[in-house]
DNA sequence: TTTTAAGGTGAACAAATGATCACCTTAGCA
DNA sequence: TGCTAAGGTGATCATTTGTTCACCTTAAAA
């Protein structure tokens, strides 16, 4: 995601990124004059210029009225994703039960539709690389493809395990040898929650 | 993440969206006159009470000067993280060379100090769950503990490995029976660039 | 040597902006 | 019945803000 076309000078940058941190911290741009007195600038006009130049470069757009920068379209956005503690009935994706927290993702690393996030117990899927305490990006959906990675909900019971099939059954395969394949029985409580996507493993350090 | 305190009315609750709406489509906040136009009102004093209002129950901050108001400090913010291509001389965070990209990463998920994403090549770290094509997130430093997995740089090769010490000398361990151990010898040119403090595994769908 | 770009100073000025005051309407409540 | 909170109208006014113009300095490029 290139921003920038040409490069910027020092004075520049240094302009951009008080306007950056000014934006982070108060959330709003600040005005001319305020970029002047904290650059040591004591004309205005010089600002003006700095920010003509930030335009010209495609680091800023301005309009017209005071504080009309937009310094933040041209970063990365994002969208908050629900952190779910248990997933029961439904599509629970927008229901406020269960939410533990938001988290916030680059869209870059979300597929479309309805995704959220689950913590995962235990290491059953440890040979797919799926740990202990590993967040799984969940798109949701009611169906998956043989092979998938999925959250499905069986006998009451929310577990992450691959969708495969055996003898015309379908099954839960865990990715770890310490624990059996869950075949899914005829009448049992079964339900595609949805379809792992990604993996996020905050706080890895200190484990060995 | 509660932000409010008392509940909004539904007057109020409209005009905060629209600041919302406002922010996230340009970048700044809205005049009041601006607000007083898009909501159908004739006179900003009105305007003026719903912000005050808003302030009073915790939705919104306000300071002098136009376009003063901080709706986002309340919301969920994130952390713009590069992703570096080769790691190379000096602690490059901020350098624009090698800057691959920049990701968007919730602030909880991360540790204080300068980081950065690095994508993993090959599968030499498969057993510590670590795969080919995924972001680890680095902690960059020049120090680390044994044991820890790190970013080191030898023979002008960046690697992500565990590290070891073996008979008084570090090594560099893979955790894959099918690598070899990567002695660090006294005269190599050695650098740990940073610690492997997390992990993010985008589009994962369709591994089987 | 001249030219050009980056960076800066200073001042005048029109437009935009928020503050403030007085007054109005409606609905719920005591 | 009177009171109060939410919501609104209209207008005045001091301040802030961006625009514009003329001119200066320095260093690099032609």
């Amino acid at each position: 995601m290139e921003t920038s076309g040409e490069t910027l000078t020092t004075r520049q940058a240094e302009i951009l990124h008080f306007i950056h941190l000014h934006i982070e911290q108060l959330g709003y741009p600040p005005t001319l004059r305020e970029i002047a007195n904290k650059m040591d600038i004591r004309g205005i006009s010089a600002v003006r210029k700095h920010l003509d130049a930030l335009v010209r470069k495609g680091h800023l757009i301005r309009r017209k009225g005071a504080r009309a920068l937009d310094a933040e379209s041209l970063l990365p956005s994002t969208v908050p994703v629900p952190v779910l503690g248990r997933v029961v009935a439904g599509i629970p994706v927008n229901a406020t039960e269960n939410r533990l927290d938001t988290i916030a993702i680059d869209p870059s690393w979300l597929p479309s539709g309805p995704v959220f996030l689950l913590r995962v117990k235990g290491d059953s899927m440890k040979q797919a690389a799926i740990l202990d305490g590993d967040y799984v990006l969940v798109r949701a959906k009611e169906t998956a493809e043989e092979g998938a990675i999925v959250v499905a909900e069986i006998d009451g019971e929310t577990t992450v395990k691959r969708l495969r099939k055996k003898g015309g059954r379908l099954i839960l395969a865990p990715e770890n040898p310490d624990y059996n394949e869950i075949p899914v029985a005829e009448g049992s409580a079964f339900r595609i929650v949805g379809t792992v996507c990604g993996l996020f493993r905050p706080s890895l350090e200190g484990s060995h």
